[in-house]
This record gives structure tokens, C-alpha cells and sequence, in this order.
DNA sequence: CACATCTGTCTTTTT
DNA sequence: GACAGATGTG
């Protein structure tokens, strides 16, 4: 077996041929080391470029690899490399085979993301008869990835011996997999497994590229699930020209499948395998790394690693203890308005992180208060506004008729008066007749004998539909319209107070459509669509400005800021209730994977790390006593000031200020009226607008000026106090 | 048929 | 406090 070498970056870089496993912690340069092999292979080795084929997490990184590569080999090689997440790749191969498959698939298949999913699978359960609420349809299709994951087809699975339970399962699973493919519509576990089923199938064509495929480098390698290890595996075989970089302290995506096993077990799956290890970090300051190593070791299943500073000393990790989420939000406002002001830093330097998306709201309209330029990675993605959604529909079905998820989409959108009786009526034609939804929109004797009303509707919409998917443009164009001759801008106007708004967000899409690249204009629409499938949220950090980020843990993911917020550690939140739920039933797995996510998020800090938490914060609508998280606790010998110093102080609401046991309260207040005035500690005083009860629960709205607006606050929690 | 309002449910992370 | 689904109203 091969050794172990400590190597240096550049060492590294230009390390034999074989599998090769790089071992690079936090700021060692993974992404250097990555780049330069890549160059390397190119310019030493004489590799032609289309024969590299290199797998980044995102699609971003892809990108910036590709920017960095122009500059080392020129531009006509970097561009010609294959680069890309494990996706999008695989997106590309099935575009050339898929119709090899016997399951029915076409070329032009879409991609459906976890919202189509799940509509799609409540359309499977009223088609098998079963109760969506008892069974969850999320909960469901959470399994049926899991069985993908391991390689399970429906028939497999259907082999075993299966509880009434399962069996259930697989009757879903098989029904959900075959509207699926009715639709000609793949999930993102499909994407993965298909170009799989495609090289069993197939020898022919994985040996095809296999000779193509002459080095494969796979950055983030600890993140790999069991299916893309069989791909990799597959199509590396004949030459075992692999490079893969990892860090196993920083896997942080099990529950996409992904499994560590997978770069811990890289020597026996590759006996020949070298093993590189970086352990120089250079991008920390020493007292944040000291810290990270110490939270670090409190992991059971690791490779025990340090993280050595080429940095010198810097300043101490800085706490801070908040009453509520609503001042945790206004100190990093205040200190990060202050780092700016001194001059040091610009608002682009910033980066706040959480657990959640939920709570990047506070943030949010704090930093939109104060006027700090300021960009939310994720959280509300703008290709998830209605209206950008509902045009992609349009876009998905002039692609592929198939789509009938889509059709019904946008039948009724804009309102054309074709109702939900409409449209059952026509899917029971469809069903019956064994026709696709687009296919019985097509037959005349279907149509007519639709009700009188729906008549004239649906002649309008196919005549449209039939418009657009012979228009002859460009791309943007032919959004431009579809987003007029659909009528639908004209509803959008109809609301004048959101219609600029909207409007602009059309346009920008639009915008984005002209700005889209493809090599061949023939794939154009196929390689959009796929291309608005595929992109996270990362992919649109807007490189330039001086943003102020916000993002949760994971998306930050290999990025790095010269001054981080880590916010919300609290028992519950950061780590993650599920994880302390998993402990308690002896399974320490997920604990872990939140200490590494810990892990991730302290070791983004190059210069100042400071780490917040909160006493009470709101969650569902209740304002409940946080426990400080472990992992403050873990590091508390690294901390510029003592936990216990703030800790003394975390004392629940009630002993500190003398308020009224919450029965006296909800009783005090239960003839609470609009109009009267009241005190709350966070919003200062208010009025109330309105209660009344939701569900079992007392709520009063009431509206505080001083900038915290209207609230909607629970009578039987709040801190309210009667003026 | 379209829109407004109410009620019950709910723990997260994302290609 | 968010959201989906149900129910009520014009």
C-alpha cells in the first residue's frame, strides 16, 4: 500500500499518475491545488482538454476554476475541459442516450425539483387511493430517494420481503417512478442514476467514456454519495487516472446521501492509491484555528488531523450573549457597522452565517433599516418567485409537452376561466383514453365534448401554445412573447401596487435568457431549462460590490470572509434539534455532522470570528428559553471572554423581571381589546390592532412605532404588559 | 369561478 | 410565523 506523504501545494499539484487521494483541511488550498493539477495535466502532460473531465460541488466553482484556468492555459483549452457538479454532467450524457432506456424517456426530458416532486406525488396518491396527510408525501419521496440511493429500482424492491408498510411503499415508489417517466421528467437522484443504469446496460457506451476520459479530479470528495462513487468508480477504471480532495471534518451533507465512508475507505477501493496530506492552513488567524481544531476533537469519527497556522496570531474570538434574536440582529448590526466605520473593513468583507434560513430574516431587515448594502444567498431565490416560476412552465412545456405538471400549470394562468372542474374533466378524457394531457388537448372530439364555457378558452390557449412553439427568435424573445401574448402581463398590471416590481423581475429573467450562452443554438431551450434546474444558490453570489453576505452554514461551503457572525448558537438551533433528538436515541451521527458544520462555518474566518447567541427566541410562534449550545462550551478555553461570565446572566425572563406567570397573563389579557395600549420589553410600547383566536391559540396583533411595525404576537407566551 | 379568510400543522441543511 | 388546504362569500 502506498505511503502517506506530507507534501507541499505544489508538490502535490504535480504528484504521479494513479488515484490520488489529497487530504487538505480547512484553508490548505484544496481549491488551489485542484486548479493547478488541472493546469498542470494540460501543459506538462499534454492532456488534450475535452479528455479532462473535473467535478466541482457547485457550479461556481466550476466556473471560477474555469476563470482561473483561462488565465494558466488560455481560453480555447479552458472552456473545452468538461467542468461541473456530478448534475449537471450527468444532465449532459443523458441528453445524448437517454432514449436508450426502455422506460419510455425522451431527449427533451425536464428536470423536476423537490416542489414538482412532491405535487407529483400527491397526484400518485389520490391515484392509489391514499390518504396524503396519512401518508406524507414528503416523508415518502424522503424514502424513495433513500431505495434510489441504493440502487433499488421498484421492481428490486418489490422482490423483498416486505411489512404492510413497505409495501405500500413500493406500490408508491413504482407508481411514482412511472409518472416519472410519463411526464419525461427526471428527480435529481434520477439525474445520478440513470447514466448508471445507462453503463450496465450499455458496456459500449461506458467504455466510450471510459477512453474518453483520460484524468478525472473531484474536488469535495468527502461529500460523495454511492452513486456517484459507482460513477466515478466506472469511469475511472481503466486507467484509475484519479485525483480527489476532501476533508472528512467537513462532510456536511449526509442527508443528501452523501457518506463519508466513501473518502475514509479510498485506499481499499483504490489499493494503489497515493495518499496526500496538506495540513498547513492559510487563511486563519492561530486563535481561530486553535479553536476549530479543539471543537473539532470532540468528534469521535474522524482522521485525526491539526490544522497548522502559517498565519501568525490575530485577534480572539469574540462572544456575545443577546436577551433575543431581535438584539443578537442589532449587535451584529452595530459591530459590523463599526468595522466598516473604522475603516478596516468593507461591508463586502462580511459574512453573516446561521443554521436556518428562517433566520435570516431579522438580519435582513435590520441591514435593510440601516441601509447596509447587503445580499441574502438562498433564502427566497428569485427563481422561485410565482411569476418566474410561471413562465419557466410555459418554457417547460413548449420543451416537452409531456409535462403535464406544468400544462396544468398554466392553464389557468393567466385566468382564463378554465377552473379546476375544467381541467379534472379533461385529465379524466386523458386517463381514459390513454392519452397524455397535452396529447388530449390536441383531440378535437375530446374537446368538444368539454362544457360550452371551457370552449372558446381552450381554442385560445392551444392557438397560443401553438404560436410559441413555432416562434422563430431568440430565446429572450420568445419569453418577451409568451410573457405578452399569454396575456399575462396584462394581469400582472391589473395589481398596479406589485406590478413594477413583478414586471422587473420578468425583465430581469428575460435578461437573463439574453445573457444565456449555449454552444449549439438547436439546445438552447433544453440547456436553459437545464441550466435554471441545476443552479444553487451559491451560483449567484454576485462577485462584485460591497455586499454584506448572508447565508446559512452550508452554502457558505468553501468560501471565505475576512470577518464571519456565526449567529444562533443555541442548544436547539445550532445544533440542530434533530441531531439532539438522534443522540438521545444513541445515535451520534447526526451530533457530529452539526460539529463539523460548526467546523465549516468558524474555519470561513481569515481575521475576526465572532460567535453569537440568544436567551429567547420565537420558534413556531413562541418565545422559549434557549440553552447555550455545546459547542461554545466545547471551545470556551478559546473565547476572548468566559461563557460562564455571560452565562450567569442567562436567566429565564421571569426571575429577572418581575412579569405575571403566564396563566395570570392570558387571563389578565383575555379581554384584551383593539385600541388599548401595551408594553412589550423588546418593541416598547404599541396598540392594538386586533384578537382573536387561531386554532387553540390567543393572538393579538399590535403596532409598535419605533420601527418594528405590526407583530402578531401569542397571548399566552408574550411579554406583554398592560398600559 | 375567483378571492378572502380561517384552521391546523409544523422542527434543517440542497444538487 | 409560514404554509397548505378547507371553507365561506360575492
Amino acid at each position: 500500500m502506498a505511503s502517506t506523504l506530507n507534501l507541499a501545494q505544489n508538490e502535490a499539484v504535480t504528484y504521479g499518475q494513479g488515484p490520488v487521494l489529497v487530504l487538505a483541511g480547512a484553508g490548505a488550498g484544496k481549491t488551489r491545488v485542484l486548479t493547478h493539477r488541472a493546469a498542470h495535466l494540460l501543459q506538462a502532460k499534454k492532456l488534450s482538454p475535452s479528455r479532462l473531465l473535473v467535478l466541482t460541488f457547485t457550479n461556481k466553482a466550476a466556473r471560477e476554476m474555469r476563470g482561473r484556468l483561462h488565465t494558466l492555459v488560455g481560453e480555447a483549452a479552458s472552456e473545452k475541459i468538461w467542468a461541473g457538479t456530478f448534475h449537471s454532467i450527468c444532465a449532459r450524457l443523458l441528453r445524448y442516450d437517454i432514449e436508450r432506456l426502455e422506460a419510455g424517456y425522451q431527449r427533451r426530458f425536464v428536470i423536476y425539483d423537490p416542489n414538482d416532486q412532491e405535487k407529483l406525488m400527491k397526484e400518485v396518491l389520490a391515484q392509489l387511493d391514499l390518504d396524503a396527510t396519512q401518508h406524507r408525501p414528503r416523508g415518502l419521496l424522503r424514502q424513495i430517494s433513500a431505495l434510489k440511493n441504493q440502487g433499488l429500482q421498484p421492481a428490486d424492491y418489490r422482490r423483498r420481503d416486505l411489512g404492510f408498510q413497505e409495501l405500500t411503499l413500493a406500490r408508491v415508489y413504482a407508481a411514482y417512478q412511472e409518472q416519472l417517466a410519463r411526464h419525461n421528467a427526471l428527480d435529481f437522484d434520477d439525474l445520478l442514476l440513470l447514466p448508471l443504469q445507462l453503463f450496465q446496460r450499455f458496456p459500449d457506451l461506458l467504455q466510450r467514456y471510459q477512453r474518453h476520459f483520460e484524468h478525472i479530479l473531484v474536488d469535495e470528495y468527502q461529500d460523495t454519495n454511492p452513486v456517484q462513487f459507482a460513477l466515478l468508480r466506472q469511469l475511472a477504471a481503466p486507467q484509475q487516472n484519479l485525483f480527489v480532495v476532501g476533508d472528512v471534518d467537513q462532510s456536511i451533507y449526509s442527508f443528501r446521501n452523501a457518506d463519508f465512508q466513501i473518502i475514509l475507505r479510498f485506499q481499499q477501493d483504490f489499493p494503489q492509491a497515493a495518499v496526500i496530506k496538506l495540513e498547513t492552513n492559510y487563511r486563519s488567524t492561530r486563535p481561530i484555528l486553535v479553536a476549530a481544531n479543539t471543537l473539532i476533537d470532540h468528534n469521535r469519527e474522524r482522521f485525526d488531523k491539526v490544522l497548522l497556522a502559517a498565519r501568525g496570531e490575530g485577534e480572539a474570538i469574540r462572544l456575545h450573549s443577546a436577551r433575543n434574536e431581535y438584539q443578537e440582529a442589532d449587535y451584529v448590526l452595530a459591530e459590523l457597522q463599526r468595522l466598516v466605520r473604522s475603516g478596516k473593513y468593507g461591508y463586502g468583507d462580511i459574512c453573516v452565517l446561521y443554521r436556518t434560513n428562517a433566520q435570516s430574516r431579522l438580519f435582513e431587515e435590520r441591514l435593510v433599516q440601516q441601509r447596509v448594502p447587503h445580499q441574502v444567498v438562498g433564502a427566497f431565490r428569485f427563481y422561485d418567485r410565482k411569476e418566474i416560476k410561471d413562465l419557466m412552465a410555459y418554457l417547460g412545456v413548449i420543451y416537452n409537452p409531456l409535462d403535464s405538471l406544468n400544462l396544468k400549470r398554466i392553464l389557468n394562468t393567466p385566468k382564463r376561466g378554465l377552473g379546476a372542474k375544467s381541467i379534472q374533466q379533461l385529465e379524466q378524457a386523458a386517463e381514459r383514453d390513454g392519452l397524455s394531457l397535452w396529447d388530449a388537448l390536441q383531440t378535437p372530439a375530446i374537446l368538444a365534448a368539454m362544457p360550452k364555457r371551457a370552449q372558446q378558452p381552450l381554442q385560445d390557449f392551444l392557438g397560443l401554445m401553438q404560436r410559441l412553439r413555432d416562434f422563430k427568435g431568440s430565446l429572450a424573445e420568445l419569453i418577451q412573447a409568451l410573457y405578452t401574448d399569454s396575456g399575462y402581463r396584462e394581469e400582472l398590471a391589473k395589481d398596479e401596487e406589485s406590478f413594477e416590481d413583478r414586471d422587473t423581475y420578468v425583465r430581469s429573467f428575460i435578461q437573463a435568457a439574453e445573457d444565456f450562452m449555449a454552444p449549439d443554438p438547436e439546445t438552447l431551450l433544453g440547456d436553459f431549462l437545464q441550466h435554471l434546474a441545476l443552479i444553487s444558490d451559491v451560483d449567484r453570489l454576485q462577485e462584485s460590490g460591497q455586499l454584506v453576505r448572508l447565508m446559512t452554514v452550508h452554502a457558505a461551503k468553501g468560501l471565505e470572509f475576512p470577518v464571519v457572525f456565526v449567529t444562533g448558537l443555541e442548544e436547539g438551533v445550532f445544533p440542530h434539534v434533530r441531531a439532539i433528538l438522534a443522540e438521545e436515541n444513541d445515535d451520534d451521527g447526526p451530533i457530529e455532522e452539526e460539529r463539523r458544520l460548526m467546523y465549516v462555518a468558524m474555519t470561513r474566518a481569515e481575521d475576526l470570528l465572532y460567535l453569537t447567541h440568544a436567551q429567547y427566541r420565537m420558534q413556531r410562534g413562541e418565545s422559549t428559553y434557549q440553552e447555550t449550545s455545546r459547542f461554545l462550551e466545547e471551545i470556551e478555553d478559546h473565547l476572548g471572554q468566559k461563557l460562564s461570565q455571560t452565562s450567569v446572566f442567562d436567566r429565564p425572563l421571569s426571575t429577572q423581571v418581575p412579569t405575571p406567570p403566564a396563566a395570570s397573563t392570558v387571563a389578565e389579557l383575555d379581554d384584551l381589546n383593539a385600541g388599548e395600549s401595551v408594553y412589550h420589553p423588546d418593541f416598547g410600547s404599541g396598540t392594538v390592532e386586533k384578537v382573536y383566536i387561531s386554532g387553540s391559540r390567543p393572538i393579538a396583533i399590535v403596532t409598535f412605532p419605533g420601527g418594528f411595525g405590526k407583530r402578531i404576537l401569542d397571548l399566552r407566551s408574550a411579554p406583554l404588559q398592560r398600559l
